[in-house]
This record gives C-alpha cells, structure tokens and sequence, in this order.
DNA sequence: TATGAATGAGCATTCATTCAT
DNA sequence: AATGAATGAATGCTCATTCAT
C-alpha cells in the first residue's frame, strides 16, 4: 500500500500529508499532466501550498525532486502490481494480468502515465541523473518479465529470453500508445499480442 | 529524396541551403538530441547563424517551427522507407523491411528518433498544435501497417488488423528502448517478435 | 471636402486610393483605436495591405508617417468645420457651431478623436517632430477662438483674449473627456458653459 | 503627508525608500517624462537599482505596476490639495484654491503631469484595467467639484452641477494646455475663467 | 514604384536558485 | 523547519529599419 494518495486524488490539499510528501504529490500531478519542462517551481510551490525555500528544504534541486517523483511513480507501480497479482502463480497468467493492471493503472492517470518514457523524452542526455533514474526503472520493468519468463515450463532458455524482449516491447508500446490516443485501447491490443505470443509458444 | 541534408551531418554552417532550411536543420538536430523544451530559440538562431528576427520571419512561433519539424522528420521518415522498399512486393518482406529500415534510422539519428513520440512525451496536451502534429504523423505509420497488413493473403480481416495493431505496438516499443538505451538491439528484439508473429499466422 | 474617406469608414481596402493615402488612412484608423506606440508598423502594412518597404518608400520613418497623420487630421477638422460654418457669420454663432461640429466630429470618430492631445500624451519630449506637430496644431485652434473673440463687438481687447483662452480651454477639456467616458456629454457641457461665458460678456 | 518621496526628488537612489517604493519611484518619474509606452522595464529596473525579477517580485506586470502608479498619483494630488485647502472652508475659495493648487503641482512635475489624462490617450481601450483606473481617478476628480458646488449657497440644484460640469472641463483643458505649452499659462487663464463663472452666479 | 528577406536591439516575462531570518 | 525577498540568466517574441532586386 502506498504512502501516497493517489496522484490524480482531489486537488485540495492534503493536510495530513507532510510537507514533503505534499510536494512530490503535487510535482506528481503537475508533471504528468504538463510534462517536466513544462511545469516550473512556482506553480508546485503554489499549488502545494508552502513557501520556496521550503521546496528547496526538502529537495536539492528540480531535477533531485524528479528523481524522487519517477523513485515514487515506481513505487505506486510495483506496489500495485504485486497487490493485483496476489494468489495468481502461474507466470502466463501473471504475465497476462500485468497487461491487464497496466491498462488500469494508465487509465487511472488519465493516460499520462509512462514517467519513465517521458522523462527520457525530455531528458535525452545519458549524464543526466534524471535520466539515469528513468533508465534504472525500465530495467526493473525488463526483469519482471524476464523473472516471469523463467518460469514457464517446456521452452528453451533463449525463448524465455525473446518472449520478455516481445513483452517489453509490448508493454512499451501499449503504454505510449495510450498515451498518444488518450485511451486504453492499445493495451487491450498489447494483452492480446501477448497471448499470442504465449499460445505460439506451446502450440508445437 | 529529401531536399535537405541529414539532420546528423556536420554541424559547420552549410550556405547552399535556404535559410529556412539551415533553421529546420539547425532545430531537428537540436530537438533530437536536446529536446523541444530543454532548446532555446537562441541556441538554433546562434548555431544556424542567423537573426533572431530571421526565425521569426519564416516561422510564426516555435511551436510552428516544431510542427515544420515534425513534418520534415515525417517526409525524412518516409522517403527514405520508400527508397528502402523499392522492389520489394511481398507484404511480409515489406513488413519485416520496415523494421530493418527502421534500425537503420535509429542508428543514423544516434538513437534520439521517434520525433512524434518524443514531442508527444513533451506536450501531452491534446488541444497543442504540436501535438495534434504528432498524433498525425502516428496515423501515417498506422495506417502503413494497416495497408501492408491488408495484401498478406490467406488471413481473416480481424487478423490483418490484430497484426498491424500488433507491428505498430512493436514499432513504438522498439523505437523507445533504442531511444532509452541508446543502442539498436531493441528493434532487433523487434524483428525477431515481428517474425513470428508473421509465422504464426500460416502456421494453420 | 476632404481626399481622404473618414475614417472609421468601412475597413475593405479601397482601390481607388493611392498607395499613399490607402497607408495614412490606415495608420490614422490605428493610431486613432490603439495609440501611436500601441500600434506596430506591422500591423499598418497588414492592414493596409501592402510591403514594408513600401511604406519606407512614401514616408522616410514612423515618426514622418505619424506627422502626416497629424497634419491630415487637423486637415480633416478644419475643412470640416469651415464646411459646417459656412452661411453663418455672427461671431457668437460661429463659436458655438464650433462645439456642435466638435461633438459630431468626436462621435464620427467613436470618441477617440483628440489626435493631437494624445499624441502629446504619449510623447511629451518637446524636441520632438511628432511633439512640435501637435503643438502646432493646437496654435491653430488657438488661433481659430482668437479671430472669432476678435470679432465680437462691444467688449475690450482683454475680455476678447480671456474669451478666447476659456474657450480653448473647455474645447480641450470636452474633447479630453468624451475620450475618456466615451460619449459626448461633455461637449454638451462645453457648449452650456460656452453660451453662458458668451451671456456674461454682454450682461451689463 | 505621502509616504513617497517627491517624483522629481534627486535621481540617486534613496536607500532608506523599500524595494516597492524605490521601484514606484522610479516608474513614476519615467512614466511622467517619457510616456508609459516609451518606458521599458528595463530602464526602470536599472535606475532603480533592482533586478528584473525582483520587480516581478512586487507586481505581477507592467501594467499591474501602472495601475499602482496612477493610485499614487492620485494619492499624492489629493494629500497634498488636502493640506493646501487646510483651513479654507468657503466653497468658492476651496474651488479657486484647487486652481492655484494645480498649478503648483503642474509646476513640481515638470508640466508632465495629468498621469490619468495621459494614460488614457496611451491606452485607450476601455476593457484594460490600467483603463479603469485612471477612468476612476477621473471619477475622484468630478466628485470633489461636485462636493464643492453642492455647498454653495443661493444657488439652484442645476446651476450647481452646470457649475461642477464647468470647473471640471477647465481643471482638464488647464492641465492638458500646461502640458502641451510647457508653462503654467493656461492655469492662469482657467483661474479667471473659474472667477468669471462664480461670479456671474451672484450676479442676478 | 514596389517588394521579399534580413537584421540588431529591445521587449515583457519567467526560470531555478539562494540568502538572511 | 519554514519563509519572504532578492537575483542573474534565460525565455519566446516584436520593434522600426534597411537592402538587394
């Protein structure tokens, strides 16, 4: 369970929320919907309610409060997801619900999801630590799906392999695709290019 | 063929090229490698080397040399597809072309293509220009596999448009992860998805 | 008669004017709605439907234009008013036709009449060529209530002097104020306060 | 008394003036002797001694800083009549003194006063809100001649707003002459007219 | 006469950040 | 832990003007 309300929750603020977590709430909000670049520090500070310098207190810099928005992004994800696939142990089927919570949670963000894709849009240079960060969270994506490709039975190591290659992509594309078309219908496309993809391999 | 040089070629002031050319050169290879957001004006009028009322001039807005851009990287794309293709009939030879052109894209804009995804990351606001531009031009490369999908015989029509559905996830999902992880073995991983996604449709 | 169309008259560009006229008339219809530093040249070509160079062509800078504008405009006043004058003799009656032709030429021009004050207002620096226009201008209201006092009988040189310096000085405060407020209540005011300075002269 | 330093005081900046005061200050004496559209921020911020962000600091914009300029102006005007009218009660002399009063306070300023008058011939668009103000400020003007002419006796109820209406129209044509002549004159001559007016009330 | 293209200087405004309290 | 005030540098954009054709 999170810590966080959730990020697209009623604007009005959150008094119980510490100060800090006020402002990673709001600069979640405001990112997502606006973009990093296009979202300054006066309208978090204003919309969060406190002074700059109090900004400043708690995060170093703008882009060290980006990292911490794409550390807690990653966060609600993975938290998320674990609850969704609780009592479901069969890796295809849990390979098929991430596709399912995928589409969930991106609607739920009004499909401006993706913080990671996005930030490397923004971002594109590899020094950049706000960069380093989004690359570090698509690697967490890339060994869930390798870990649950381990897991099915019957097929060689190098399928294993190329199915959690097929399933990032997937997962990549339906993302950015719901993010383009504002819906969640290629994600429902993603879910059944993946059960194609898990049919083909146990079909001979 | 385009009439202009490649975005990456070298950077020294080319003076056969129009002025509003040296500026769309000068901004795609900024907002490629940069970003739309993180590029002045006044870093593409000082690398282009000229006035700032000279932009101005030929384009209304940034945000209308960015739809320019969007276009021109569009035309690049396309032209260079077409000339890729040329005496290629078979569909599925077409198909699998267009991710073996699309590598080749990739690694000649150093990894920081997918203009449209990128701007889109950018500006997630429906009602921008800009990203209405890029929605545009994610139509143009729907609707390519969607036509490639429709000449491949012996397949129902629900078929033919869960495959372009399908390409077009792998498409966008392989041109993000070059773009993350600054390589092309993604659309390699993307190939190899597309393959068999092709051979398990006559496997009946 | 004046060679220009009025004008707040209707904004199609009107062919049978010269290139010359067709710009004055435009500017006079800009600087008149927006003000003098609110309205770009720009905007004058646009409107005006013609090149940049253009206008440079007919008038050496924005300032020479602003004079002509000017100059066209008391043009436009004073064969109006002669127009408006003409059968009526009495010195008494001449004045205070003036007020009645003030009013309707202030309405004509939606209350945004006064080109001179404004000009003034907007550059006070006496060095000025624009500045030292209006100041010429204005002498030539001056001049006007002079030889009309000069022309009432029965009352002393002085007397005709302080007429005359009150009657400019509520000629100037009517037009400033219908500007103002937008209507044309205070030239109505004006001429109240014109008759009874008239009355008082020959009360004993 | 006014908490701001004469306009036309010493240039050198007053450090015992706060930051906002030394900024309206400043904005004042510009705005008076070069006209609002011809006063860049730029030159505010550098004779004020301040940076440019702190300016934004203090006012939302350059006309949010206008508007507070026009309020001073006012203030300071009706200070000071205030003081000069201290122990005159007779509405009549009240009336003449407001006269003299204009004229010494055209004289400090340079005959660049008349800040209400000159804005609106710089912006004369009604629906802008440095507009407004000064319409208001105009507003406070034809209420203190109506105050006064209520309070004369043996008078009829219309003689006394025709009297308000008067006073007005020459307090206005007297301080737009002073401005455009560079001189006091005018003042003079709407002094006697004011006299001429009062007494031909009494005269029946 | 007339114009398309180019320009240097300036515009108002916003940026992320810092400092004294 | 929190803040009001201040800042240098940069933002996107417009200004009146000029020049080659």
């Amino acid at each position: 369970m999170s810590t966080y309300q959730h990020t697209f929750a009623p604007m009005s603020p959150n008094n119980s929320l510490s100060v800090r977590d006020q402002i990673i709430q709001t600069a979640s909000r405001l990112f997502l919907t606006q973009g990093y670049n296009q979202t300054g520090i006066n309208q978090i500070i204003e919309e969060a309610g406190i002074a700059k310098a109090s900004l400043y207190y708690h995060f170093s810099s703008k882009e060290d409060l980006c990292v911490e928005y794409l550390r807690n992004r990653a966060k609600i994800w993975r938290e998320g997801l674990e609850n969704y696939l609780t009592n479901i142990t069969d890796p295809r089927e849990r390979i098929i619900g991430t596709f399912d919570y995928r589409k969930k949670f991106m609607e739920e963000s009004r499909f401006n999801g993706c913080s990671y894709i996005r930030i490397v849009s923004e971002i594109p240079q590899e020094d950049n630590k706000v960069h380093q960060q989004a690359v570090a969270i698509k690697e967490m994506h890339r060994a869930f799906f390798q870990e649950n490709a381990e897991q099915i039975e019957g097929i060689t190591a190098e399928e294993k392999t190329d199915l959690a290659n097929t399933l990032l992509l997937l997962f990549d594309g339906g993302s950015i695709e719901c993010m383009i078309y504002k819906n969640s219908e290629p994600l429902i496309d993603a879910k059944k290019a993946v059960i194609a993809a898990l049919k083909s391999l146990r079909s001979f």
